[in-house]
RNA sequence: CGCGGAGUAGAGCAGUUGGAAGCUCGUCGGGCUCAUAACCCGGAGGCCGCAGGUUCGAGUCCUGCCUCCGCAACCA
């Protein structure tokens, strides 16, 4: 086999979407890319790796307005700002060869070319998008969207009503897309192909609405003014336009296209399995080798969210721990394809473990013997032992391909625990051959310089293996080795390393942690962050006038009873006395913040002449007063012994 | 019966095509002193969610059920 012509290999994650700062999550995602794009370059590929951000769309311009700002100036201060994106990724030792923003002028012209261009081979249509429209509420739905054939908004009639909008012929693509699914490992991990073709191409695949007309914040439709190019369409296509697809800025396209690989969260499975390939059916251009979804980090077995309050800071974590112990834990703590329960107590340990006390001891100990019992130089006299280096050997020998075997599978636990296997075993060498001992007699020296040999060929190795998830430690055991090689084929050769290789001692690469300290103040630290940043206050709304204000009637009620809707992890259902005899209905959002059985009895505020409307099939008919701050809420509560049925004026 | 994932030792997890239940942490006992109170050896601890079925043989395949999580829906 030759080495040196390994080829291209070109992998991606995908863009974020810079509405709010980065967390773990998307390092996660970030960092396997990267590690992966690492290892193919250590085997020899010319490597292309690419990253950004997707920064068009509704909510960027909503968040946009929020703040006060142009959705440009939004973006650039969650992308380039301080602490942003790029900074982020600059302190991960995140290895990208390029950087794509979606706002990038060669990537929108591009995108406008694209869209054209399916628009001129028919796969774009422009068509009406039908739905039903209801005049006072000014608001279009579907079909499905409707409760009763009315409004959902505000129960009244609806009528047939249409919007010129631009579709792409997805339903064409189906059987193709199907059949790329199901007959071909173009998706993995497999057990998301099921879902996408259950859940999304068996129900019938409907084309798919391209344009919106309803803001402004995307690439303009440029033969159609008014529309804009739907977000989806606009950030697939980055894979491509980063190469130089319809633009002259870049030129790689024929050397890299197609991709052969794409990082994505399991979010995104059905952007990239399904309209993606279909996109790219429809331009007649190859597909990419292959799609990866990966899992997710979860805290405290949920999703991490901002309106949980839960997400995790990669900054906070590089900074305390290292940028490489936090690489190392993300990777080797949880299987790619699966989600993984994050904590404080498994990164904590996971370091402590596996790289203080492990591979960091294995390389203070191994590099101190050597130190102590000889200077500077291994002598080169030395003497083996077939039958006490023989499984030691076999092991590091045998690595390199254990490990290339779970790397190309994106198994990187597996591959990570082929390599402290190899550490563990070397500890337990040490054991067998007490150096300590031969030490004590001169004859004995070539016989112990053998044994360290051994070792610092064992730490060369596992050190090559681990850069690419932990550069920058890999540097340093190459460092404390005089300079040991650890390329490719260095890797899988025992007994690279110059028998009388020169030893540099240094400080231990990880420092041991404290957990119960460190949690506590990880603790205090979140508790720090969590408190200054105040829930905003709300927008100030337009001022009413006396009259609007009194026919809002709010009257008091008891809770006769109260339970949760089945089916629905919001809605609570109330039967409340309002003073009339018929018991009145009130389906409200809050099971997230009460107990039903914890309300019964207690004396609340309603609005009592609200149309009322139906939820998951129950009449709601009023609202509940509450008071509503960030993430809190709380019910108005009246003392009991205001009667049910008073007004409030 | 909307779709999907998960349930294996006290905790966190691995178990590819069916072939003697494993890893890490914790715990108990022993060893060593080169090393970051690190390292090495050994023990205890499991009706592999429940109930059926296929098979010579099931953690693994099939059927039903239970529980948890996510998506979707709902959120006046």
């Amino acid at each position: 086999m030759c080495e040196k012509c390994k080829g291209k290999y070109y992998i991606t994650t995908p863009i974020y979407y810079p509405s709010a700062k980065l967390h773990i999550g998307h390092a996660y995602c970030t960092v396997a890319t990267d590690t992966m794009a690492r290892f193919k370059r250590l085997q020899g590929y010319d490597v292309m790796f690419l990253t950004g951000t997707d920064e068009h769309g509704q909510k960027i311009e909503d968040k946009a307005k929020e703040a006060g700002v142009t959705p440009q100036q939004f973006v650039d201060n969650i992308v380039t700002g301080e602490k942003g994106v790029l900074d982020l990724w600059k302190l991960m030792n995140i290895s990208y060869d390029r950087f794509i923003r979606t706002t990038d002028d060669y990537h929108v012209a591009a995108i406008q070319k694209i869209f054209k261009k399916m628009y001129e081979n028919g796969d774009i249509y422009k068509g009406k998008y039908t739905g039903k429209y209801c005049k006072p509420c000014e608001s279009f739905w579907t079909e499905s969207q409707l409760v009763d054939g009315k409004c959902p908004d505000c129960g009244r009639e609806v009528q047939d009503a249409e919007e010129e909008a631009y579709f792409f012929r997805l339903s064409k693509y189906a059987d193709r897309v199907q059949d790329l699914l199901e007959n071909t490992d173009f998706l993995e991990p497999r057990s998301r192909v099921s879902e996408m073709v259950n859940n999304f191409i068996k129900p019938g695949l409907e084309d798919l609405c391209v344009s919106r007309t309803s803001f402004t914040w995307g690439v303009p439709v440029d033969f159609d003014p008014g529309h804009v190019v739907y977000v989806w369409i606009d950030a697939l296509f980055n894979y491509m336009t980063a190469l130089g697809f319809e633009n002259d800025k870049y030129n790689d396209l024929d050397k890299f296209w197609p991709a052969d690989v794409h990082f994505i969260g399991k979010e995104i499975v059905r952007f990239h399995s399904i309209i993606w390939p279909a996109m790219l059916m429809s331009l007649n251009l190859p597909l990419p080798k292959k799609v990866y979804g990966h899992g997710w980090l979860l805290l405290d077995g949920g999703k991490m969210s901002k309106s949980k309050g839960n997400v995790v800071d990669p900054y906070v974590l590089s900074e305390r721990f290292g940028v490489d112990a936090l690489r190392f834990f993300l990777l080797r703590s949880f299987p790619f394809g699966s989600d993984g329960n994050f904590s404080n107590e498994l990164l904590i340990n996971t370091i402590n473990v596996d790289l203080a006390n492990d591979l960091g001891n294995l390389v203070s100990r191994t590099v101190a013997m050597a130190q102590k019992y000889f200077g500077e130089h291994l002598p080169a006299e030395q003497l083996a032992d077939e039958e006490k280096d023989a499984e030691l050997i076999a092991m590091v020998s045998g690595l390199r391909d254990a490990y290339e075997t779970q790397m190309e599978k994106y198994a990187f636990q597996n591959a990570l625990a082929e390599v402290f296997k190899v550490i563990s075993r070397a500890n337990k060498y040490i054991d067998e051959n007490a150096p300590w001992v031969l030490a004590k007699s001169e004859e004995n020296k070539p016989r112990l310089a053998r044994v360290l040999y051994n070792l610092l060929e064992t730490v060369r190795i596992c050190g090559g293996l681990l850069s690419p998830f932990m550069p920058d430690t890999a540097a340093e055991i190459g460092k404390r080795l005089g300079g040991a090689a650890m390329d490719w084929d260095s890797l899988k050769a025992f007994g690279t390393l110059p028998a009388d290789v020169a030893t540099v001692a240094g400080n231990p690469l990880f420092p041991r942690i404290d957990l119960e300290k460190e949690l506590a103040a990880l603790e205090e630290l979140q508790k720090a962050s969590a408190e200054p940043q105040e829930d905003p206050l709300p927008e100030p709304l337009p001022e009413i006038t006396f009259d609007q204000f009194e026919k809002v009637e709010m009257t008091v009620v008891k809770v006769l009873d109260c339970e949760k809707v089945k089916k629905s992890d919001k809605l609570l259902k109330f039967t409340l006395d309002d003073g009339t005899k018929e018991p009145r209905q009130i389906l409200s959002g809050i099971a997230k913040y009460y107990q039903p059985e914890e309300l019964v009895g207690k004396t609340l505020v309603a609005v009592t002449n609200l149309a009322p409307r139906k939820m998951m099939g129950q009449m709601s008919c009023g609202m509940l007063l509450s008071a509503e701050r960030g993430d809190k809420l709380n019910l108005v509560m009246l003392s009991d012994n205001i009667p049910a049925g008073s007004r409030l004026v």
